[in-house]
DNA sequence: TTATATTTGTCCGTATGTATA
DNA sequence: CTATACATACGGACAAATATA
């Protein structure tokens, strides 16, 4: 077992519990199936009550890297910390290689959901689509704040696919980038036309998928995603000699 | 607030709790921002004790449903759960409906991911790919288990991109199929030739990996993953057409 | 198979720091 | 500023499941 690491003050003691023992699972300090300390132990070792060992436990049970058993112990579970897939690390804010890392993800993830989405959609998916581009019409009309019908809309094509999988990953990603569509929708946006521009891409992809062309939604989703990445001061040339 | 129906016993209290809070959130219960009941009155109404309540709200603290500031509540977050990206509910297996649309989401990404890598993959990150991809053939020429160097290999073409997020995410989606590669390097696997099939399609995708080719090495990548979608059962018949 | 010790799950009571009216 | 409400943390205790002899 490693060595313990006297805590220093922190704000939540169980939140420092379960990072260190988090540690031991990653660093292969504790490999896959060893059974933790009991509880007794931890609590003893890092200077806590039991409650608080069990709340930190308790976070790495869902967090999926470890499993316990009553009566037993806990284990390392065979493939920590793979049960969900998170981005950035809880609370602290991502660098700007982080999010453009991100936003490559999303962007393989979003043109290949808008081809498939001309392939697929239903009348319905269109009609939904439909009325997030309408929202964010008004929203434009009266220099409004359209970012939720945004990610509305971004949700919509996903959700076009069919596959649940996609839309809830488009939703997934929409909530990173939440925060990141304020400068295209507010007053300086509108101002300067960022709005306009955006309504003007997202309509492009709602005419390829409603024409049922999936390479001109791909085309269509590619340019406004990389227009996006512009409007938040992003990068891309390297994507545009190298994504296809 | 949501009527609260009794629990009937069942393997952990703390897990009842958070399953039906969560629920209320998911459903619209309790809107974002609103303040939960504080423990005790959960404690009471639920019939259980406060130290179950307050693992249960650990792990929807953890699952980034809510949280909680000392002195004032617990409350639900903005976008409750999208903190993290899960495929399965917790345990229960998937239909095969849902792994044909968890394999899609790969099929995207993992496409994508070995035309990036194409272009960007350096001395190092072949010669990555290159150690996984001799350890699948010395367990093909033993008839081992070569799972391990499997996931190696694709996670290594993840990591080939430069981008990190796109390795974690294969290694996200690896484990998702980790279990779905035994009937490809199991006895019978390597009997029906299964393994060996495998195996020259992954060198396929190396093949146009190393010689920098981004289409070849999408469509070698999409043969693969393609056939793997045989290999598990799959149809895909509707890939055939609709994804180019 | 039985008995016993270990470990997690659960409950209670109490004290403290923080937020809010 | 005071008082109340609340989450956080501590300690002890028992029950239930497990492991071991």
């Amino acid at each position: 077992m490693p060595t313990i690491s006297p805590l220093s003050r922190p704000s939540q003691l169980s939140e420092s519990v379960s990072n260190t023992i988090e540690q031991w699972i990653c660093d292969g300090s504790m490999a896959p199936g060893v059974k933790l300390p009991t509880e007794k132990a931890l609590s003893t070792q890092f200077g806590v009550s039991r409650a608080v060992v069990r709340e930190a436990i308790s976070r790495l049970k869902a967090e999926g890297y470890v499993h316990s058993r009553q009566g037993a112990g806990a284990f390392v579970m065979a493939r920590p910390g793979l049960e969900s897939f998170r981005l950035a690390g809880r609370g602290e804010a991502a660098s700007d290689d982080v999010t453009a890392d991100i936003f490559e993800l999303r962007y393989i993830v979003e043109t290949a959901a808008a081809a498939l989405a001309a392939r697929r959609r239903t009348r319905d998916d269109l009609a939904v689509m439909r009325e997030a581009l309408v929202t964010m019409g008004a929203r434009l009309a009266c220099r409004g704040d359209g970012t939720q019908a945004d990610d509305d809309f971004h949700i919509a094509i996903a959700a076009a696919t069919g596959n649940p999988m996609i839309q809830r990953f488009a939703r997934f990603m929409g909530n990173q980038f939440y925060a990141s569509r304020v400068p295209t929708w507010n007053e300086e946006g509108h101002a300067e036309g960022r709005a306009q521009d955006a309504q003007d891409e997202h309509q492009a992809i709602f005419d390829a998928i409603a024409a049922g062309d999936p390479m001109a939604a791909h085309a269509a989703a590619r340019n406004h995603l990389v227009q996006a990445a512009h409007r938040l001061g992003m990068k891309t040339d390297h994507w545009d000699k190298e994504i296809r």
